[in-house]
DNA sequence: CATCAGGGCCCTG
DNA sequence: CAGGGCCCTGAT
């Protein structure tokens, strides 16, 4: 593992469209517990590769609701061009979806007389991925089948081995690898790290990565059909990796379409109150509803209750995360 | 102790 | 388009 010591700073400000939820927007307790970023209430770290180049970030909430800003402050070493601090600020836009327009949303979130009170808990969040394409394709091969303490263990080994600890700002964040850094890794070398059929994957996406093959900018851009198409030609990626992709990085808002057994049985319980109701009738439902806002509605009532999860024991829901 | 399904996907028939 | 196999782990 390499280790780098940021500590040069430059500072920009950012102000996301209104309404702005800073915390909802920069964690999401459920997701598992990692080393690639930290979060405190109003501030966050994480690190950031633009260009190949790897930078530390950390943000932090200097406005409101109504009246949203933000402070960056970017971590470097030696030195950094007006360019790159621009990349990076046009990059933390897109990831955390700042210049989001929520506002059909919102209006169809009053009208739902149930959730409402989510929702306006919750008002001004964005769907978010701190990661690009490629590190979050990574994330969501290891968490294919395994239980929540098999992806932290099989995240950690691979990051102590191929990652980057950079230290700024008091904090230790890590860095996925860039694609290349695999060439010359075979496919034994991650086996025997104990990550399991996922290490053809892992070694496959990397290749593909490396030459350059995928376009992470165009499929930004595409409609959710066409985007969907392409995730659905990567290596390893089928209908549940490529909803993650296209909702986390590609902030398409209604790709409720593939529900997974566990979620299935977690959403019953939240929209229904039952142990168990088809996937169909879930998926029918939550579309009628939502429309186009289908998963990013469903979002905001996932994350709520993993927030309630922190400081309140829900003995349906810990039944069903397999720790 | 053995067996099995699982925070999916690929491949084969 | 159905079903077996894959690395491992925890549940039974």
């Amino acid at each position: 593992m390499e280790t780098k010591t940021f500590k040069n700073k430059k500072e920009f400000f950012i102000s996301p469209s209104s309404p702005f939820h800073f915390d909802g927007t920069f964690h999401k307790p459920s997701h598992y517990p990692n080393k690639l970023s930290d979060w405190k209430s109003d501030r966050y770290w994480q690190t950031i590769r633009i260009s190949k180049r790897i930078f530390g970030v950390k943000i932090e909430n200097k406005g409101e609701t109504q009246k949203p800003k933000i402070k960056v402050s970017v971590f470097y070493d030696k030195n950094i061009s007006e360019d790159e601090l621009e990349k990076i600020k046009q990059e933390i836009i897109w990831r955390f979806d700042l210049n989001a327009d929520l506002k059909e949303f919102n209006n169809l979130a009053k009208s739902d007389k149930r959730f409402y009170p989510i929702f306006k808990k919750w008002l001004g969040m964005r769907n978010s991925s701190a990661h690009n394409l490629y590190e979050l394709l990574i994330i969501a091969v290891l968490l294919q089948n395994a239980t929540v303490r098999r992806t932290v263990q099989m995240t950690n080994v691979l990051l102590d081995n191929y990652g980057t600890k950079l230290k700024f700002d008091g904090k230790e964040i890590f860095a996925i690898w860039l694609p290349e850094k695999l060439n010359d890794v075979s496919e034994k070398e991650l086996r025997d790290l104990k990550i399991g059929y996922r290490a053809k994957f892992i070694k496959r996406l990397s290749q593909d990565f490396a030459e350059g093959k995928i376009d992470e900018p165009k499929l930004r851009t595409l409609d959710q059909e066409s985007a969907k198409k392409e995730m659905m030609k990567l290596y390893g990626v089928g209908p549940e990796t490529a909803r993650i992709l296209l909702f986390e990085v590609c902030h398409q808002y209604n790709t409720f379409d593939h529900i997974a057994p566990w979620q299935q049985k977690i959403y019953s319980r939240l929209f229904y109150e039952k142990p168990l109701v088809s996937a169909n009738k879930i998926r029918d439902n939550i579309k009628k509803q939502y429309g186009e806002y289908s998963m990013l509605a469903v979002h905001y009532i996932w994350e709520d209750i993993f927030w309630r999860r922190k400081h309140e024991k829900i003995d349906w829901l810990e039944k069903e995360i397999r720790l």
